[in-house]
DNA sequence: TAGTTTTTGCAACTGGGTTGCAACACCTAT
DNA sequence: ATAGGTGTTGCAACCCAGTTGCAAAAACTA
């Protein structure tokens, strides 16, 4: 039997192993972001903090997942949902932070707005954090 | 003889201190964001690591200076140009980074723009980070 | 100038993150 | 199904940013 995440990591060459197929479970279970602690919670013991980081940083680099700028300063992850390939990431959308239950969401379909720069500053990428209160509070 | 640094300390109930004065300097002096590790450059040896770090705490406690959220997950400083007091920042203005000088622009007179949020989600803070080419590349 | 308060420097510690390497698990081809 | 090669893991050791407690030194106050 082939699960869905077990397709993922095919379709991005990777071989499954037990940590890969945990980790990636999470994020499809999990509709907010995750931190690096959250994730070493929630697997309980069961994977090295390496072998964490290291599926991460493997997970970012083949567009299966994204990082999330903070404001505190501490990395996020979340799943991309559009179509990321290989080292080429499309995920400028609006990020948002729910001040009260903490969880950070993807907002995929809300569009960046333009906003007018001084004379001589010429913009690329615009990363936008919204903070406040979520749906579910 | 008083200058300018003293005046900005006693305003806000600071001893004057040669790091304070040297650190409140570079600010000034300086239109671009900075870093911990470029004040520690720019002093030179002269003043302990640990000096450093609780003299910019103070002054983001006093709304001297305010952090700067980066991608890359490191901490920056700039001067609160409005009238910021203790506890309490009015800085919610964009931040440009250049991708060529590397230097970090506290644009005061943009305004954030508006952005339509999904249904539930109310907002109250918003962080907008512009990347690109500055003014002076 | 002396006494009080605040700040500094040092040393020790914490926590997130990285690296090298040997043991192990996964994939492929027979 | 198995053996061999390759990729992945776990461990130990390390690095660096940032924090804390405390005694010495500097700044303020009277
Ligand atoms: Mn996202
Ligand atoms: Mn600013
Ligand atoms: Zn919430
Ligand atoms: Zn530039």
């Amino acid at each position: 039997m082939t699960t869905t995440t077990d397709n993922i990591l095919k379709r991005n060459q990777l071989s499954v192993t037990d940590s890969r197929k945990k980790i990636l479970e999470l994020f499809t279970a999990n509709d907010g972001a995750l931190a690096h602690s959250d994730i070493e919670k929630k697997t309980g013991e069961k994977f090295d903090r390496v072998t964490i980081y290291r599926t991460l940083q493997t997970f970012v680099e083949k567009g299966i997942i994204h990082t999330i700028p903070t404001v505190d300063n501490s990395v996020l992850y979340a799943l991309c949902k559009m179509d990321c390939t290989e080292g080429h990431h499309h995920d400028n959308h609006v990020h948002f932070v729910c001040d009260n239950c903490n969880v950070t969401y993807c907002l995929d379909d809300v569009v960046t707005p333009k906003v007018n720069l001084p004379d001589g500053f010429k913009p690329k990428v615009m990363d936008v954090v919204v903070s406040g209160i979520c749906k579910n509070c």
